[in-house]
DNA sequence: TTAAATTTTTAGACTTGTCTAAAAATATTT
DNA sequence: AAATATTTTTAGACAAGTCTAAAAATTTAA
């Protein structure tokens, strides 16, 4: 009824797809059998398994030994999966309260939903978002990402200011220390004095 | 980390939780294979196994050929079910503009997140509401149902006039017939004239 | 109260996704 | 370039959840 034409995947392949999708943004090259196990903490003769599966799917390029790469169909897919995920982290920080650090785990869970309506009225909701609460972009429906660039607060000289639109390192401590300084995203920030340590 | 105490269930489980306890509101005796098997579109065979193992895990009672019942652990665990499904069929409708016969499909997934926060939170956002958009009670945080009576509009006289708390037929038609002449959740209804082939 | 019909359970099989252990291919070192 | 180390794949096993077909229990009917 609700799906004839778009293909389907089970949330085990969806995590693949997202892992491999993370993973060749930041390398570029052919994704190892290895590094897919190592981000998902499984064992590699699962991740070959998979590939396979996925290979049959087409949504990944696969040749024995030489790693994978998604295709264009697959990096729709996952970048779809992204934008899921991204929009109910905002959802959850703007609309339900969760702190920045408590998100990420209950979106691993919301991004496996299934209804294009849903997340199109998530989006309005949300007011079209660019970013999402850890200062990530937002894939749109195509997949394409916004391209304005992001730059380091701490290279921010004392007195400029910027606005927020994310942090890099998410550990919990980090964003708890943000959130004491009262740093949320999309607000204006101006740089009053330097911490010494850390050029915080 | 989130769950040392408290017992987790697949979605599975979840699902044969939920199908039980709403044949056991409508029926009170113990719960036959067949009539689960019906409700789930599952075959009995299937059943007989799950039954096996919710009663491993305490939340049915359970005696060969005797048909099944919910313990008091197995109740609440359902009734939260419920509560989930129903407080997001009200936050489609109310926050994301689907219709009423719309919402189930999606809800049936999203029943199943886990994350306790989530769930308060959202009852928040929504303003604590009783009833889902089909006017079912929405169960409070101990499984207990709002006990406030509700009547059938097709009893109300002519001008008179009550809240709208939910509908019975809930197909898709009736639906929508309700929603041309502008009968949304909650809202003040009076009745002008009545039709005569369903005095509606 | 036997016989027939129905319901329920068992037994065995299949799928998905995972694992371990061992074999095969590739990469690295000397 | 041969030996060693690493990576990847295969093979076989397991758990969850489902199915079919057949056996056992219960219910209904005559």
């Amino acid at each position: 009824m609700s799906c004839q034409n778009k293909k389907m995947f089970t949330q085990a392949e969806e995590n693949y797809l997202k892992a491999i999708y993370h993973l060749e943004t930041d390398s570029k090259k052919g994704i190892s059998t290895n590094a897919i196990a190592k981000s998902l903490e499984t064992k590699a003769s699962s991740v070959t398994d998979m590939v396979k599966k996925l290979s049959d799917k087409k949504v990944v390029l696969y040749k024995k030994y030489q790693g994978v790469t998604l295709t264009e169909l697959g990096l729709k897919t996952a970048a779809n999966i992204v934008r899921k995920h991204r929009l109910w982290e905002v959802f959850l920080v703007q609309k339900l309260n969760f702190s920045w650090d408590e998100v990420h785990e209950v979106a691993e869970q919301l991004e496996h939903i299934k209804s294009a309506k849903l997340i199109n009225q998530l989006d309005v909701l949300l007011g079209f978002p660019k970013y999402d609460p850890h200062g990530d972009p937002i894939p749109d429906k195509d997949g394409n990402l916004s391209k304005i660039d992001k730059i380091l607060l701490s290279t921010l000289l004392k007195n400029e200011s910027g606005v927020c639109v994310g942090v890099d390192d998410s550990s919990s401590e980090f964003l708890q220390f943000l959130d004491k300084k009262g740093i949320t995203l999309g607000k204006q920030i101006t740089v009053l004095e330097k911490e010494d340590f850390d050029d915080s």
